[in-house]
Formats: C-alpha cells, structure tokens, sequence
DNA sequence: GCTAAATGTTGAT
DNA sequence: TCAACCTTTAGCT
C-alpha cells in the first residue's frame, strides 16, 4: 500500500537491519542480475526516502560515503518483505523476487516495483530535485509548493497528486486531507488561499507521520468513527476513500466517486464545498 | 474459490 | 492512450 508514509517506513527498517554492514544483493527472478552484481557484497551507508521514492546508497567500506545508489520505486503493486535469515537456509521462495538483499541477520525481498536502477551519486540528486514538498522530510518546502498552487489553473485534487508538487501524497490521503479540510476537490489551485494551503500542508504532516507510526492509514477522527472508543477498525479508517454509495461520517449525503486525472476521486458534495 | 480493481509510474505505440 | 509491473484485497458466488 505504498503511499509516501509506506516508502519512509521501509526505508527505516532497511536502515536499522542492514544500515553499516555488507548486503548481499541478488536477483532471483533475474531481471535485475546485471544491477544486483554492482552492488553485491558492498555496505548499506544510506536508507532514505523522499515522497514514494527510496534510495538505497551503497559504499565499499563502512563509513565511507556511498558511490552507487539503488533507486526504487513500488508503483502500485510494488513490495517489501521482511524477515530474520534462519541460520544456514535460505530465505523462503515465493513469487517472482526482483531483489534479494541478504544481511548478518535477516533477508529483504523486493517485488513488482515499478522502477529499480542503480544511479550514481548525481543521477540521485537530478530525480530528488524534480520532486515536490515532502511532508515527511525536514528539508520539504511547503512555501514554495504554495506558490506553485495558488497560482495554478489546476484542481487542487489534482495538484497534490503531482509529484513534482507534492512528493508522497497518493489517492488515499488526497481524497482524505481535501475531505478534512471541507475543500471541494475541484477548487482551481488559484482559488485557495495562504491560510487554506497552510493548514492542508499541516495537516498532511500530521497524516503522513501518523501513517509512519500506524503502519496504514487512519484519517478520522475518534468521534466521527462508528465505533467511538477502541483501535479504529478498517471499515472506520477514512471519511470518503472507497466509501462510494455509503453515508458520510459528517452529514449523512452519499459519498460519491468520478475520475480526476484517471484516478479515482471521492468525496462528499455536501461537505466539501470549500 | 474466483475475479476485478487497487494506494502509481514508466515506456511503447 | 494503453500495456506492463505481478501482489493484495474486496467482493462476489
């Protein structure tokens, strides 16, 4: 489920589990072997993520900085998995593996990715710099992304689906900050103000870093969920993604879906009217 | 148990 | 504009 907040998770755990040490880094479904060998048996010196892009950064010895970078990028159906290395057998065969890394004590599995190169050092820096604001990197900035929007002819539905706007944010969050801000989801960037932008960036931090820490993504608030108390549950984690035909949280009004940009759009025309 | 659709992007036509 | 990526899940029977 890779929205940006999946992407920074991984990219802690690959941090903390193969960060500092020699990676073994294979191919087993073959379509990666020539950039696998590049890699192999080098050191983890770097694990970051910038929107829903993950580069892993690969150096000859330990605390030296990295020459080669693995880029990935999970696309819709893209995968990690995890887990310990039995001592002596190999990780568990399934599914067609485009990378295997392998560290002292536990093993990576990459699946179905929609980009996986090895860049240098330079290439890295020419993909991050056509990236937008991320909400969940310190250096993201979110003036610059405002004045982007507040003078675009696009729907701010639209906008902060583009990465080179907005890095991170997929459908799910989208549909979800546009419904917690009350915003119509077809307001032309040009017609929302300073004020307007600022809170929706705040609050795509809050929902981005909560994503972090949950694992998933949860956008209502505890009063709004049909269960009022307790974990929310998956059928009370949104207010209109993938509600289409049921009752709004807030108002009652159907929720409905139409496509903006060939995604799915969903919202509540009763209370998004800002 | 099966089928369709899905959180996204790239590259070919 | 469309296929590819090739897994997971929702929804149906």
């Amino acid at each position: 489920m890779p929205e940006g907040h999946t992407i920074h998770r991984q990219a802690t755990e690959l941090r903390r589990g193969f960060g500092g040490g020699p990676v073994a880094v294979s191919s087993p479904q073959g379509r990666f072997e020539a950039g696998a060998a590049l890699l192999d048996g080098r050191v983890l010196a770097k694990a970051e993520a910038n929107g829903k892009h993950l580069f892993l950064g690969f150096s000859d010895e330990a605390g030296h900085k990295p020459q080669s970078w693995l880029h990935v990028h999970l696309g819709l159906i893209g995968s990690w998995t995890f887990g310990p290395l039995a001592a002596g057998q190999p990780p568990p065969a399934r599914g067609a593996v485009r990378v295997r890394l392998v560290g002292e004590n536990e093993y990576a599995d990459l699946r179905g990715p929609t980009v996986c190169e090895v860049l240098t050092t330079h290439d890295v820096t020419a993909v991050r710099a056509r990236l937008g604001a991320d909400p969940l990197r310190k250096d993201a900035d979110h003036v610059r992304a405002g004045q982007r929007i507040l003078k675009s002819k696009v729907p701010i539905g639209a906008l902060l689906m583009q990465q080179e706007v907005v890095a991170g944010v997929g459908n799910v969050y989208r549909a979800e900050t546009l419904f917690r801000a009350r915003i119509n989801p077809w307001t032309l960037g040009k017609d929302l103000d300073q004020g307007t932008w600022d809170a929706l960036w705040a609050d795509l931090v809050l929902l981005l870093k909560d994503g972090v820490k949950r694992g998933r993504i949860v956008t209502t608030l505890p009063q709004d969920r049909d269960r009022r108390s307790g974990p929310a549950r998956r059928e009370d984690a949104h207010y209109v993604y993938r509600r289409t035909g049921l009752p709004c949280r807030i108002c009652g009004t159907l929720v409905v879906t139409e496509p903006m940009v060939g995604r799915n759009l969903y919202r509540c025309v009763v209370c998004q009217t800002g």
